[in-house]
DNA sequence: CACTGAGCCTGCTAGC
DNA sequence: TGCTAGCAGGCTCAGT
């Protein structure tokens, strides 16, 4: 069976914002360290030291993947870890050992940390104005929890153009949160086959993606995210949701847990993606 | 517009 | 047993 690695995504980055959210309230910046420059990705490294130091922290939100940490002067620090970024506090330094894969510490003026790990170094963490972060959050799709996604609004989104459904999910400037993970769990749940075009999908079936996508999330931030390999929250714990995965993570030719045919993993969007032909058939309009 | 592939990275593992 | 090539994957950018 192929070894397979968790990439935090929304579930697990609103996991780590509640706990970050109590423990960094209030909390000024007194120092940066940075031992993978990359890390960094805005501004240089100079500017980020001198813009984010004597900063204090008013909360810590979340808009898709992204955490994002409010600053009383109104800039804004953005952290993303895409594969393997781990933020991890420490209440000090003694009682802190850092890790090989340390990329940054941040250190607050009563002597706190917060650890920014990162085996693979894809992670970034930027410091932007108010205005600069208004416009990358416009350049995201939208808030698969909120609100405002509704079924309309999905149904608008996969009606308006004619892709593969699995990529579509994925793109962040559509819908804002899911990963390869919840895609494939969200699409077992709906009996959608990853490859349907967008267009094409069935009016019942857009409303049992719709479900589907939030329930997925949902019970996953509920059960305080995925732990495969990597993820932990801000204070080092594992989350609970990797028992309930139906497919994502299960072995090539596994029984589906529904009726039992073995699951097919192919590739889709130059992602791996692990289907059950039976219960997501690939119906072909004429 | 939709899609593909390269590049960023390193731990893990399959296969020799 | 020891070594190495290739895979995994979120996201961006360039090219078709």
């Amino acid at each position: 069976m192929r070894h397979t690695v968790t990439m935090p995504e929304l579930p697990e980055v609103e996991t780590i914002r509640t706990t970050l959210d109590s423990l960094l309230r209030g909390r000024t910046i007194a120092g940066v360290d940075v031992y993978w420059e990359r890390t960094i990705g805005h501004p240089d490294i100079e500017s980020f030291r001198c813009k984010s130091i004597g900063q204090t922290i008013a909360s810590v939100d979340r808009r898709a993947k992204l955490l994002v940490m409010r600053l009383e002067a109104g800039d804004v620090l953005t952290i993303h870890l895409r594969m393997t970024g781990e933020l991890r506090f420490h209440v000090s330094a003694t009682d802190s050992s850092p890790t090989p894969y340390l990329r940054s510490r941040f250190t607050f003026v009563d002597g706190s940390l917060l650890d920014f790990n990162d085996v693979r170094k894809f992670g970034r963490i930027e410091l932007l104005s108010s205005e600069d972060f208004r416009f990358v959050s416009e350049s995201l799709g939208e808030e698969p929890l909120s609100t405002s996604f509704s079924p309309d609004v999905l149904r608008e989104i996969l009606r308006s153009r004619s892709r593969q459904i699995k990529p579509l999910l994925l793109d962040q400037r559509v819908i804002a949160g899911l990963g390869n993970i919840y895609a494939d769990e969200a699409l077992f749940r709906a009996g959608i086959h990853p490859l349907t075009s967008s267009s094409t999908i069935p009016e019942e079936h857009v409303a049992r993606l719709h479900a589907a996508i939030v329930d997925v999330l949902s019970e996953a931030v509920e059960h305080r995210g995925t732990t495969l390999r990597d993820y932990r929250s801000g204070l080092g714990d594992r989350g609970e949701n990797q028992s309930r995965l139906l497919v994502y993570g299960r072995g090539d030719g596994s029984p589906c847990l529904t009726c039992g045919t073995p699951l097919t993993r192919t590739v889709v969007g130059q992602r791996g993606t692990m289907f059950c032909a039976t219960c997501q058939p690939l119906l072909i309009p004429r």
